[in-house]
DNA sequence: TAGTTTATAGTAAATGTTTACAGTTGCACT
DNA sequence: AGTGCAACTGTAAACATTTACTATAAACTA
């Protein structure tokens, strides 16, 4: 039966022979007397009726509906991530309202704003990677949030579901300095010239750079470094940002500075097939020659030559984890931050030294 | 001042001395006298007062909200075709519901119908490729409706916005005419083992393969074929999926069949990459021995070594349009199918033919 | 059997808007 | 000044639910 313009809970009601609270009753799985039920039933099914969400809304009910916003939609770790919320909110039975901020600062308050003012359960939120003036977000007061695939800094007193970045750098480097490799470069996105001057702990505590997942990273590649009795070498280290091009300029950047390394240590797949196809026009190879470790275990890796030596970050794990907490927190149990492993991936970017 | 509880029409239009008809007819931009306006607007301000999105639906007001349901979130075309709708909807100040159905039918038909019964002011919708049995789907007599990047014929009575499929596979096969290639192997998706025998009007009218648009791309090359006088060889044809092992296999296919081939015509940058790979471990070159074509244009077909000739399908502009379409149809302006150009990109997996 | 408890049903109020309708005000024109 | 009209404002009735409260009937209990 067709689900006409307003079939409404009187309609219902009306048809069979029972009052509007019994009807709601019933909908909404509070027991009423199985004769009834039975009539009920019947005249739900003969309207294809279904409560109307709005008007179930106004009365303050959950509106079964979550804000996801994050940078960008089209780039892989995000499209994953919402892929994998996408299934744990079907799960739940709830819809996702999506809003991408296309990297720009101005849309994301713009999205944050419009979406704080919607009707949302809850907010699953990624704030740009850039964001080093933190939007003050005066809907998070009242609004349940989950920071996703961010470091803990970002927003301290929100819940995070987020990658061990410093686990993938300390495995990316640990791995390179079992293979024998001792001179690893290190591409961050956070780095500035003025830090070649500075001690380790002084970067760190640079304010400004606490915000960059990046960082965390480095600090493993330290790590990992100091385990093996190596000394970190500031000159090892270049700025670079996560695509393609950017890892081929900071390939000749590093080329450029006329000092030795055997590997290199990178923040993104696309930067290490950057790397790895300005190397070879150099006529160094890979691996042989230096080894090149990549990041975020995209599709791409398995495909290209040499295939990329990674470290995997289950996103859409951390999609699904994402909506699970935000679950508990609207639903007012206590959650915890979340810390998803991160794996390494060995493939054929990578060796062992040659001597 | 912070956005308590519930701040109502009522207190706002009391703060400002009016009535609260006055308060919503200010705030949905009803002329009001000007010194009225201001109190109002003070009021409004002074409480951050926005209206209460439900309250609105509940008088079958629009909600400004579309869904958009895909067949999966993660795969690179549909991930940018979303982030296009993102951007046009943003800029219509519209928001997103988006489902994904992970490429499943039971997941599509459920999330159609939670949709349905959900407050869109209309819905964009990719069916799954496979779906030969189309979905009878009742919400679509209700709901304004756009067919995204499917050929006319899954729903014919409803708008669709897509690409020229047949022009991608014109421009393919005639371009590697054009470089003296004649024995072109083509890889369909649609492709059954007893199509070998058919004639290919024969093949173009079995039921079930109108679905695909795939096989709008052999009716372009064979457009081509046939402009050049070269008469089609169904052993060139190779059925073939859209991933990067599917093009591994179905080009180990090809050349069991021990056929003289000297260029492919794929549907997907991840199949030729895969093709690519598994001829060049055979030891044939490419462009050098064999010419192959990509389709799609993604990032990946830049980085792979040779980088990809292929066919460009603007998806972000796609999304775009989709969302103006299904906003015509809204708003009740009638509403044409559009049907995108798609663009020869030429790099280096394709080369003239050597004699 | 009468009294008490339990289970369920119905009535009506409440939710926060929009908007038809009726009323008010101020102004121009005669 | 009186009339007509335009421009606005306010009142109150929807809109489709949920739910507190009250009513009723049945099932127990003594």
């Amino acid at each position: 039966m067709a689900n006409r313009k307003s079939v409404t809970l009187v309609d219902v009601a009306k048809y069979a022979g029972v009052s509007i609270a019994t009807v709601s009753r019933y909908l909404n799985g509070v027991r009423v007397r199985p004769e009834l039920a039975v009539k009920v039933a019947e005249a739900v099914e003969k309207f294809d009726y279904r409560l109307n969400p709005a008007a179930r809304l106004i009365k303050g009910q959950k509106s079964e509906t979550i804000g996801v916003i994050l940078p960008e939609l089209d780039h892989p770790y995000f499209a994953t991530l919402l892929e994998g919320a996408a299934e744990q909110a079907r799960e739940f039975g709830q819809s996702i309202l999506v809003g991408s901020c296309h990297g720009k600062h101005e849309v994301e308050e713009q999205t944050i704003d419009q979406f704080a003012h919607n009707i949302l359960d809850g907010l699953i939120y990624t704030p740009v990677a850039k964001s080093v003036n933190l939007i003050e977000i005066e809907a998070f007061r009242e609004l349940p949030v989950v920071i996703a695939a961010r470091d803990k800094s970002v927003y301290p007193e929100l819940p995070h579901v987020y990658q061990d970045t410093h686990g993938g750098g300390y495995l990316s480097t640990k791995y390179l300095l079992s293979l024998g490799h001792r001179k690893i470069a290190f591409f961050a996105s956070f780095w500035e010239p003025g830090f070649t001057e500075m001690g380790m702990l002084d970067i760190l505590k640079t304010p400004g750079t606490g915000v960059y997942s990046s960082l965390n990273r480095f600090s493993g590649y330290l790590e990992a470094l100091q385990e093996f009795g190596i000394s970190y070498d500031p000159k090892l280290v270049i700025k670079c940002s996560y695509g393609f091009e950017d890892g081929k300029s900071a390939a000749k950047e590093l080329l450029s500075r006329m000092i030795e390394f055997d590997s290199i240590v990178t923040a993104s797949d696309y930067v290490a097939c950057g790397v790895i196809d300005t190397l070879e026009a150099q006529g160094i190879s890979v691996p042989n020659d230096v080894s090149v470790m990549g990041y975020g275990n995209l599709e791409l890796g398995k495909i290209i030559k040499p295939q990329l030596s990674t470290i995997h970050q289950n996103m859409f794990e951390l999609g699904k984890q994402s909506v699970r907490s935000l679950h508990d927190v609207i639903h007012e149990k206590d959650t915890e931050d979340i810390l998803l492993d991160v794996e390494l991936i060995v493939r054929d970017s990578t060796s062992k030294k040659e001597i």
